[in-house]
DNA sequence: CGATTTTCCGTGCACGTGCACGGAAAATTT
DNA sequence: AAATTTTCCGTGCACGTGCACGGAAAATCG
């Protein structure tokens, strides 16, 4: 509990006799050191419980590490475009341990895109890497790679199970979101029948949070409101008309729906429609303070956002690897679920 | 995003044209520059960007940091138990950060005793603090005196807003977590009455986060079975005949109640009476995996415990510490609420 | 036994910053 | 103007480790 001695390695290569040229040999076992001058300075070790000065070995060795940070490309607005803009504040914080970052950005659709960018990751031979992972398998492969290389590698967002392990993983536990974003939705009333949102290019991709979240939003439902209908449509990313076009079919079919989610950050796709035909009573719920989405939300458009804060999570995970890196420590815990904060119109203004 | 320059301070010494001596006083300010110096340098370190190399520096300085970790005296297998030996870990991984640890304790029960480690803990004048408040107006006066001496603290368990300002807090949603407690009670059936099972002494405590898993639990009780009755009753944590015949006494009035639950870490109190009056429907659920509860657990006596993890809580809370005590790094978000991992007799063994 | 190779080890500088010491230059006093 | 004080600044060592270099001792070879 109390301290203060500092053994060094002159204090070791004195006891034992040698030089703490041939210490270090031995600490750092590079041979050029006969066995007996090798056991006996590891007994003098051993005995005085020697451990290095942390400092004195980072500032002789010198050494520059890199992080490579693996996103879908931010497309302008976007949910990565959020997740992107935790990078910069943390690269500055590692910068002064000697720790640089690069980004490398991949379509969030396209597998080939996603495999391009793992070459180019490894082919920098990083000492790190942030991975959110959109393709199971490609990701599999790829961090066999990295555990070949001892490359150390944390998840955010989304988490695979890889044999190898992950240092971390930093995100939000996918399922309970959806359950407690049911929650929200049948906060008033017992609901009759619902709508939910889906994009249609959701289905072209393997691993999905959404799927998860959508998992839990449907047990909520069959515990607290067995009877309610859910009801799905598709919308596009891109072709504004054909949502519209969407929207109006499904309320024309069914008119009294009032309770719309999404399980995506794309809640904004609906708001333009939303906006051509309001309706007083409608909830709203959608995941992600985009700006987009924030904007709908102060219009009253969406009634509550679901915000999972990727820019933290990014941060958190660049942090986790840098003290791994640098200090060879790991985090306490592996799986780290972060917050989840309900914005609504009115608590927006502490954002 | 790349990097590899490195400013020194000998760089700026020689293109402000004097030495590295006197770059260092304005570094520091510590006077002892001409005003005319201090601008030269002052404006080449911001031409350059430079930013100090921290192994070197703290290489140099040589320091010896003390943090300080406040908690109730630990009882042979109690709940402070498990958080202190949290304590040994981190500290050992701290150590070579050139931080010692000090553990201080104090009567969970005696607002005096509380006083007194306080004035312990000041009059060391330590680097930073854990503390784990059980006082309210104690620990408001305790911190404002840290505050004024400039000395960090971090919360762990239970946190208080006071207005200084901790550096972070590590803990369990109280709230939640009773709300969750109550989800898990229900979880089979609708519940007409259960007993509320609560210890003498809590009653003498002004913070406790007890107070806020109670309300939390009646919260979930009122949205999804307002028809059940609470009932509770008050047991000793010292006298386990007066115990027995609280329960006696309860279950000879209701003897139909099936459901019990307690707020605090002493479910294996009425393990006992359980056991000797066996019923094969029973809900027990409790807080915490001391090694008694965790026995029964096994045994089958008490049905599920939320697990919080009070030894993760203290290490994180250590190195938030060490991280900005060190390094000048606060943590990403102040606020960071731990996982509860529920604890059945069936998924024990990953423990 | 001398020549050559191999094994093994000590010396010394570098990393960048902190800080004590001493001394030159300027300002003030006598 | 000399003496004293104050202001200001440079020099140099220390912190503990990493690593290159060169050389002594031992082993091998001719």
């Amino acid at each position: 509990m109390s301290a203060s001695e500092k053994i060094t390695i002159h204090d070791i290569a004195r006891l034992s006799g040698l030089s703490k040229g041939t210490v270090d040999r031995v600490l750092h076992n590079r041979g050029e050191v006969s066995k007996k001058s090798y056991e006996k300075v590891m007994a003098v070790i051993k005995e005085l419980g020697y451990e290095p000065n942390v400092y004195a070995s980072l500032l002789a060795k010198q050494q520059n590490y890199s992080i490579a940070i693996l996103l879908p490309r931010p497309e302008p607005g976007s949910y990565w475009e959020l997740a992107t803009s935790g990078i910069e504040k943390a690269a500055e914080e590692e910068k002064q341990f000697g720790i640089s970052t690069t980004l490398y950005t991949y379509d969030e659709y396209s597998a080939e895109s996603f495999r391009e960018a793992c070459y180019q990751v490894l082919s920098q031979k990083p000492s790190g890497v942030v991975i959110a992972p959109m393709f199971q398998y490609e990701t599999q492969v790829f961090v066999q790679e990295l555990a070949n290389s001892h490359i150390p590698y944390v998840y955010v967002d989304t988490k695979l199970d890889t044999p190898g392990g992950y240092l971390a993983f930093y995100g939000l536990p996918a399922y309970k979101s959806g359950y407690l974003c049911a929650s929200i939705l049948l906060m008033k009333e017992k609901v009759k029948e619902l709508l939910i949102v889906r994009v249609t290019r959701d289905k072209e991709r393997q691993s999905d949070p959404t799927v998860q979240r959508r998992a839990g939003f449907q047990d909520y439902i069959r515990e607290h409101n067995p009877g309610c209908t859910l009801r799905s449509i598709f919308v596009s990313p891109t072709d504004p008309a054909a949502t519209d076009e969407a929207l109006n079919a499904f309320f024309s079919e069914f008119p009294q729906v009032r309770h719309i989610v999404m399980f995506n950050s794309r809640i904004h796709l609906i708001v333009p429609f939303l906006e051509r035909h309001p309706a007083k009573d409608m909830w709203v719920v959608g995941f992600d303070n985009l700006s987009a989405n924030v904007a709908a939300l102060k219009e009253g458009t969406v009634t509550t956002l679901v915000a999972q804060h990727p820019e933290l999570q990014v941060q958190k995970a660049i942090h986790a690897l840098s003290e791994f890196i640098v200090f060879k420590r790991k985090p306490a815990v592996a799986d780290n679920h972060m917050h989840m904060d309900l914005l609504t119109r009115y608590n927006l203004e502490d954002y």
